[in-house]
DNA sequence: AACAGGGTTTCATAGAGTGAAACGGATTAG
DNA sequence: CTAATCCGTTTCACTCTATGAAACCCTGTT
């Protein structure tokens, strides 16, 4: 029972402060504090260390704090030339030009998932999609394809972590992996947002491991049931070429 | 003379691993260790930490360790819609389009100074500028704009810092910031990168301060001396409209 | 087998991080 | 004009936590 976790808990605490930036990106010491569960006088602590180092700064103007030019250092070197993100880029775009549909490319991390890389439909009406997004793996049909297709462990662990949501059917929700399994894809029509409809297919690198979800998404006026079932196969297709790419 | 630091020991180790991948995209712990000149076992547990809420991720084939997605999901919110690097991207993109070379944005951190901005020119031949690039204050165009039309004690400052490179005579490099300063502008030629060339001018806000350089860089071939010269008021009225968009 | 080079684990000890409380400086209320 | 808030900052005594030396465990090499 007793959680042997050989972690620094200052560190720890600091990092949760940074991580407080994925949800707005301006605080101040007290909202902080509030957020974290602390006392302003520690978290003041971390702050200066975290402001320091560059990974924060304050506003001149508000005096609240955001991200410091470090995070901006380091993201320059997150994607390197041999990093999915940055290999499947092209065959991305080609897919865009061919369906005219906002592509997004998801991986998951624990009980989440990632969006590592997108590129955007260019009609007026779009799906605006934002790389770093860090969504739930309970909805969505790229969740779907990143559970279903996915080892055994991974998602009896995902379904049973003490963070899925309850009200979700685990019985019928498992079922329904299944049939996409046999499918290939999966689909999801105004699912996690509204107006909003998506098709997902698995990509599996050459040794044949699922190493993420590419998605097409789009204003579900658009993406009906019908068109989206149309879109499939081109869409498995791509996939599949993009996992040859990888190692 | 003693420091009164009030800031965090491990938090600033820990910052300090992660600054590890600010050069090189890969390392092993002993690596680290060796970089910021901690024992092995401090290094494991603060790694182990990083792991722990996404930092750092390790290489399933190399086992080393790497930026992990934490990062990428804290840089998608780096770029507010009233950040500089953005609101200023459309004009960098005209300017571009009307020199046909790359377009940097720089601003001053502490001695140092951070491309948060760039756009590439469309030539074969051309400068390759990566944002988040952190480069040294006493060589380049836009060192000298920023440092020139800083307020004194900013300059006073950085030239005074024991990190200032001591075969640099202060004397002579004052003076030529004297320059730049009646000019308006600033040149490099082969400074920094040999094959380079550059030319630089200030971006001040409403206010009248010094928030940012342009920079306009190249081959030095094509950007020749007299070339410069021809660029720069063009370059100049860049900035200066740059800055009316900026509080 | 012996060795080397990575990563992991253990453990006693010092000293570093912690939070309560008090302080200071704006801004707003009365 | 004073009182009352609301932030951020600073201080300080106590304890718990981070530390690094050393030992250990791999895997690959000589």
């Amino acid at each position: 029972m007793e959680e042997e976790k050989k972690t620094v808990r200052a560190v720890e605490r600091a990092l949760d402060v940074l991580l407080c930036f994925a949800s707005g990106h301006e605080w101040g010491l007290t909202e902080i504090a509030g957020k974290v569960g602390l006392h302003k006088s520690t978290i003041h602590r971390l702050l200066a260390t975290l402001e320091d180092r560059g990974f924060v700064t304050r506003d001149p103007s508000t005096e609240k704090y955001r991200l410091g030019l470090s995070i901006l250092e380091l993201s320059a070197h997150l994607s390197r030339s041999d990093d999915p993100s940055v290999m499947l880029l092209p065959e991305m775009e080609r897919l865009r030009d061919q369906l005219n549909e906002t592509i997004s490319l998801y991986v998951r991390d624990r009980t989440e998932r990632v969006r590592i890389q997108a590129v955007q439909s260019m009609q007026a009406i779009r799906r605006v999609a934002t790389v770093g997004a860090r969504l739930p793996l309970s909805v969505g049909a790229s969740s779907k394809v990143l559970l279903a297709f996915a080892d055994p462990g991974v998602r009896s662990a995902v379904l049973t972590d003490p963070a899925w949501p309850a009200q979700l059917e685990r019985e019928t929700f498992a079922k329904q992996l299944d049939d996409i399994l046999a499918a290939g894809y999966a689909t999801s029509f105004e699912e996690r947002e509204p107006g909003a409809a998506a098709v997902a297919a698995p990509i599996f690198n050459r040794s044949g491991k699922l190493v993420a979800a590419l998605s097409v998404s789009g204003p579900s006026n658009r993406l009906t049931p019908d068109r989206m079932h149309e879109f499939a196969p081109a869409i498995v297709e791509s996939a599949h070429r993009m996992g040859t790419m990888l190692g």
